[in-house]
DNA sequence: AAGGGAACCAACCGCGTACGA
DNA sequence: ATCGTACGCGGTTGGTTCCCT
């Protein structure tokens, strides 16, 4: 398909702007809104193209632009966001008011890659909690919740996305951790994140306790049980067969609680497991994802536990 | 003080996608 | 259903500034 030129090269500006130019877009848009990029150039009185223009407004000039360094607290979302999403800039942009995709971008780039561990499966605290680090820190199930919650919607949409054979589900990945993020849980994972520091400060796991009371992380762990009832309904049911969806209806009825009840006491369980409960993506055998999702037992993960631990390793290849 | 390299950041480029004709 | 257009996004580039020798 012809892809028509963004803009005639010819006797169009390009490089810095200048203040005039600023103060022409400035005042066209604040007067008559953007509306086409394509002709506000010519309507602005601009030799200038509209990407051009696009990008000046929305990276430089649009009202709210906040300039200056990365807060601290900024730099942490970023890095939490960019282990969720990747190199989604826009995503991360929508969750830091005032911040361009642009500006994360090179901030990242230019500050935080070096700083954050290039095999997230080796040392990124977020992920992998410190394994002499006494699990039963509250902070730390909170993480494990906050993770758990986190690989699961990730474990679901890479077997849809087999399941289906379809590469349209990849594009509701942002969408979806980020209603993670924005939930209670991923909420409640920021916060303890904060108080701890781990990721702006020395990106060493302290794992510290924190004070988030048995109360909170049990309504956590039913955010944590709802996260995987929205699950199944933010998953788009049109793109599940019928006989599928009517299997996964059967089952969630007569299920669910058991699921929940044995999905619970993993995120509480202190001593689970070789590993003294220190999360290591927990059991994530195929039956316990299964039970996890509540998936069918005839639905295999054709190696999907595999494939989605090497997946969330290789986010930082 | 000057030169060179590194770091930073604004801007550009090309691709994918949504949408309307 | 197909095609053309516009837009948005992410990767990359290139100019400028900073820092070190």
């Amino acid at each position: 398909m012809g892809k028509a030129p963004c803009c005639d090269k010819h006797g169009v500006r390009r490089g810095a702007w200048t203040p005039e130019e600023d103060q022409a877009l400035a005042d066209y848009i604040n007067k008559h809104g953007h509306g086409s990029w394509r002709t506000l150039p010519k309507h602005a009185g601009l030799l200038r193209c509209g990407k051009s223009c696009r990008l000046r407004w929305i990276n430089y000039l649009r009202p709210g632009i906040k300039r200056g360094p990365f807060t601290n607290e900024e730099e942490t979302t970023i890095i939490q966001l960019h282990a969720m999403l990747g190199n989604r800039w826009a995503a991360i942009a929508s969750q830091l008011p005032g911040r361009t995709d642009n500006e994360i971008k090179n901030y990242w780039n230019t500050h935080l890659k070096k700083r954050v561990p290039r095999s997230l499966g080796e040392k990124h605290p977020c992920l992998i909690p410190d394994r002499n680090v006494q699990s039963n820190a509250p902070s730390t199930r909170h993480m494990v919740q906050w993770e758990s919650a986190r690989v699961e919607a990730e474990t679901r949409l890479s077997i849809e996305s087999t399941l289906h054979n379809s590469g349209s589900t990849t594009e509701t990945c942002p969408d979806y951790f980020l209603k993670l993020w924005n939930s209670d849980v991923g909420q409640s994972f920021r916060m303890i994140k904060g108080k701890e520091e781990l990721v702006s400060q020395s990106l060493v796991s302290q794992a510290s306790a924190s004070s988030l009371s048995s109360a909170k992380l049990d309504e956590s762990c039913s955010d944590v049980s709802s996260q995987v009832k929205n699950t199944q309904s933010l998953t788009k049911l049109s793109t599940t067969p019928k006989l599928e969806v009517d299997n996964m209806n059967k089952e969630q009825n007569t299920s669910r609680e058991q699921t929940i009840s044995s999905y619970k006491p993993k995120l509480g369980d202190d001593r689970a497991g070789s590993d003294s409960g220190n999360y290591e993506f927990l059991d994530t055998s195929d039956s316990a994802l299964k039970h996890l999702l509540h998936m069918p037992d005839d639905i295999e993960f054709l190696g999907h536990t595999d494939n989605f631990l090497n997946l969330l390793d290789g986010r930082y290849d």
